[in-house]
DNA sequence: CGTACTAGTCTTTTT
DNA sequence: GACTAGTACG
């Protein structure tokens, strides 16, 4: 019995294909990581090859975490040696080893897009540029673009010298580099790009990395760009035993430098390489796959390819357009509610995808309100939350004070006293001598014009000093609890802002035992083992942890992904495709926005429900955008299409209320907006209690502006509600109101939360409602 | 030096 | 609408 047995023909094809350039053109739900696991245990097992000359790589650390699992379970021991890493985690573990043969030091941190930033607004400072005429943004990322074409500085101000723009971003670049260098840190960028260049410049290496990987295989090598590219080609130079997996309809990574040129032109690459396609999908439904095929077949210069499936038939396609927003996220939620009801589903069957991030809200607000357990994926990458990103400052400050941004970072925080103009002078020194900032702050005595700052600096230094020795005597976990019970440092949030001061202690409460965990689990790793594992981490790499519930995120975290219930939402030409991809007249980049679209739909194994607003606030303004072009590209005997759009006048649906006629309708909103938020304004200055009489009248403007009465503007009115009433919140559900006040600027009401404990919050911002 | 408020920008998408 | 950098004031 071969391992191969159990795959269909073509799988077997691919997985049993040793030698020579490999291209698995695997289509969505085609069973591609099943081929490369296969492979691999098939390469161990029967035809005898060491593990060790054996790297995948991926571009996720769950897809390389689940690759790894799965080729335990088929070979058992022994494949322990063989590199299933992400290219970013492959990057690293090479350049520890060698990259001060390119004259860089071992130790290097590694910067994330935060970090990135704090470094550009130092480029800035220093050569006096001015970011409302050039945005750091746009030289990031054009810095960015750079790197993934392997070009340095020195080439880039070369062959930019003409242009003054560019010039300009040439010496930012340069100046850029210098600032990494000196806080001895790489971005995510530099790890492939120096890699390349290591292997350029230093031949034995290379040759040494070539011998050992004799087979290479590449997971979603639709994604790569031209640095990695190079990467893969250097590596595989000697054996070309080189297998790569991807779907050229599925590359949505142009805006982070994928190339899907790679992909299409593999074959011209690597001469001699065989060809195989996967077109079975294991997934869907065949009208889920038609709906795919149609829309995908509006692209041009794809490889030609339609998925099937014995799965015949199946529910139609679900399309509902919705009055606004609003209502597009109720009836989801209610919809998500009537399938956990009869039994049809279970939360965790269900996804909710969308184009931006900024889609998410709505939903979490509907959900919430219906009690649908949910998880978003990927808004804020708990790596960069605030509370966490200060922390990992203090631990890379202890572990080597090295890196100027996070000592800078974490200086003054929680308050020490230590501002802005402190800083600066000690930052002026350390330049003057030539030595780190914490060097510099370890003489702050000799640093001229501090006064009685130097003293306090000292006390800094002091306790990272004595900071050292607990990580030396007790380990990191100790460390970490010692240095947020030193600093005071939950009493610092919980001073700070009530509103989600809980949500912050308890990501520091996870990041302890995270550290805890990963203490245990590597009793041998060091603090900067640890930061390194940190920096490569994202959200995404939980998803599969949270199993009953809801997932929310972007269409590209889905990517890899598959739900019996998926629901696409916000199908707007404008939201998806994007303004961007329409307005730059560019084809390619709607046929970009079409491959997300196809990966969109082909994420759903059941049903898949699509559903538009007609209206929807984007960016505080209400927009009237048309359904998406991408909806007219599915055939409509596909479809089961209905206009659930609220025709009721009740809060929540716009304009019907006001009696308006058509015409400039997002003008007139604008208009209504603002007067009432001045109606509101009045009242607040005469509003000097909150009593029923301020309560009635409040609830009168409510009434009549709609739901233009939010967020900001509320803050001028008395709240609704007062002592005894229940009310309910988002995020601590039902409570009793114990004491309003007026405070300053708004009303702070204490609420005694059933089984979540008393908090107090600004009105305003708590958007509370009574019940 | 810290705060409290204002003005301006921003939105694609992420390893 | 949300966030952030910048500014005025205590």
């Amino acid at each position: 019995m071969s391992i191969l047995d159990g795959l269909n023909d073509r799988q077997r094809e691919a997985a049993g294909h040793i030698d020579g350039p490999l291209l698995i053109i695997a289509g969505a739900g085609s069973g591609k990581t099943r081929v490369l696991t296969h492979r691999v245990a098939y390469l161990i097992k029967e035809c005898n090859v060491d593990p060790y000359n054996i790297m995948a790589i991926t571009f996720t650390n769950k897809a390389a975490g689940e690759m790894r699992e799965r080729v335990d379970k088929i070979v058992g021991s022994g494949c322990e040696a063989v590199w299933v890493m992400t290219f970013h985690a492959t990057c690293v573990r090479i350049l520890r080893r060698h990259i001060h043969e390119i004259g860089y030091d071992n130790n290097f941190t590694i910067y994330d897009t935060d970090d990135t930033k704090a470094a550009m607004r130092e480029v800035y400072k220093k050569l006096q540029f001015d970011p409302k005429q050039l945005r750091e943004a746009t030289v990031l990322r054009e810095i960015s673009n750079a790197k993934n074409e392997l070009i340095g500085p020195d080439r880039f101000m070369s062959e930019n010298a003409g242009d003054y723009r560019m010039a300009q971003i040439g010496k930012a670049y340069d100046l850029y580099q210098d600032i990494l260098r000196n806080n001895n840190a790489l971005d995510f960028d530099d790890l492939i790009r120096l890699t390349v260049s290591l292997f350029e410049r230093c031949p034995e290496v290379l040759a040494n990395y070539q011998d050992r990987f004799r087979y290479i295989m590449v997971d979603e090598y639709q994604d790569t760009n031209n640095a990695q590219f190079e990467l893969i080609k250097l590596l595989a130079a000697k054996h070309r035993n080189l297998c790569v997996v991807g779907d050229d309809d599925q590359s949505i990574y142009k805006f982070r430098g994928a190339n899907i040129k790679n992909i299409l032109n593999f074959e011209n690459n690597f001469s001699g390489a065989k060809v195989i396609k996967l077109e079975q999908n294991y997934r869907s439904t065949q009208n889920i796959l038609n709906a795919a095929n149609s829309v995908i077949a509006h692209n041009y210069g794809r490889k030609p390819k339609k998925l099937w499936t014995d799965r015949d038939g199946g529910d139609p396609v679900f399309f509902r357009v919705y009055g606004n927003g609003r209502e597009e996220a109720r009836d989801v939620a209610e919809q998500i509610i009537r399938l956990k009801r009869r039994g049809i589903a279970d939360f965790g069957d269900c996804a909710i995808l969308y184009r931006t991030n900024a889609q998410s809200r709505e939903f979490e607000e509907q959900l919430v309100r219906e009690g649908v357990p949910y998880f978003i994926i990927g808004s804020v990458n708990f790596y960069s939350r605030r509370e966490i990103k200060d922390l990992l400052s203090y631990l890379k400050t202890i572990e080597n004070a090295q890196d100027d941004l996070a000592v800078a970072r974490i200086i003054n925080v929680p308050k020490r006293g230590i501002g802005q103009t402190t800083i600066q002078k000690v930052m002026e020194f350390a330049d003057g001598n030539n030595m780190s900032f914490y060097d510099a702050c370890t003489m702050a005595d000799q640093v001229p014009g501090l006064g009685k700052a130097a003293a306090k600096i000292e006390k800094f230094t002091s306790f990272i000093y004595n900071m050292r020795e607990v990580l030396a005597q007790e380990g990191m976990t100790a460390v970490l609890k010692e240095i947020i019970d030193e600093t005071g440092f939950i009493d610092e949030i919980k001073k700070a802002d009530e509103d989600d001061a809980e949500d912050r202690i308890g990501n520091i409460e996870e990041l302890i035992s995270t550290v805890r965990q990963y203490e245990d689990n590597h009793p041998e790793a060091t603090l900067s083992d640890f930061l390194e594992e940190a920096a490569l981490v994202s959200d995404l790499d939980s998803a599969d942890e949270e199993t009953s519930r809801v997932l929310l995120m972007t269409i590209h975290s889905a990517k890899g992904l598959e739900f019996p219930h998926v629901f696409l939402c916000g199908m707007e030409d404008g939201i998806f495709p994007g303004f961007m991809s329409i307005n730059s007249g560019n084809e390619e980049d709607i046929e970009e926005e079409r491959r997300l679209a196809y990966v969109a739909i082909t994420r759903a194994k059941d049903v898949l429900n699509i559903s538009a607003a007609k209206s929807r606030m984007v960016r505080g303004e209400t927009q009237y955008l048309p359904v998406s072009r991408f909806i007219k590209e599915i055939p409509e005997e596909l479809m089961e299409s209905e206009n659930a759009s609220d025709t009721g006048a009740g809060f929540g649906s716009h304009g019907s209320s006001f009696g308006s006629s058509y015409g400039n309708k997002v003008a007139e909103n604008k208009l209504l907006k603002k007067n009432a938020a001045a109606f509101l304004g009045v009242k607040a200055g005469t509003a000097s209690d909150t009593g029923r009489a301020s309560q009635q009248r409040t609830a009168q403007v409510n009434t009549t502006a709609g739901t233009f009465t939010r967020g900001a503007d509320l803050s001028f009115g008395a709240p609704d509600y007062g002592p005894g009433d229940r009310v309910r919140h988002v995020k601590f559900g039902d409570g009793t109101v114990k004491a309003v006040d007026k405070g300053p600027r708004d009303y702070q009401v204490t609420v005694e939360f059933d089984g979540v404990g008393q908090k107090i919050m600004y009105a305003a911002f708590a958007k509370l409602i009574k019940i």
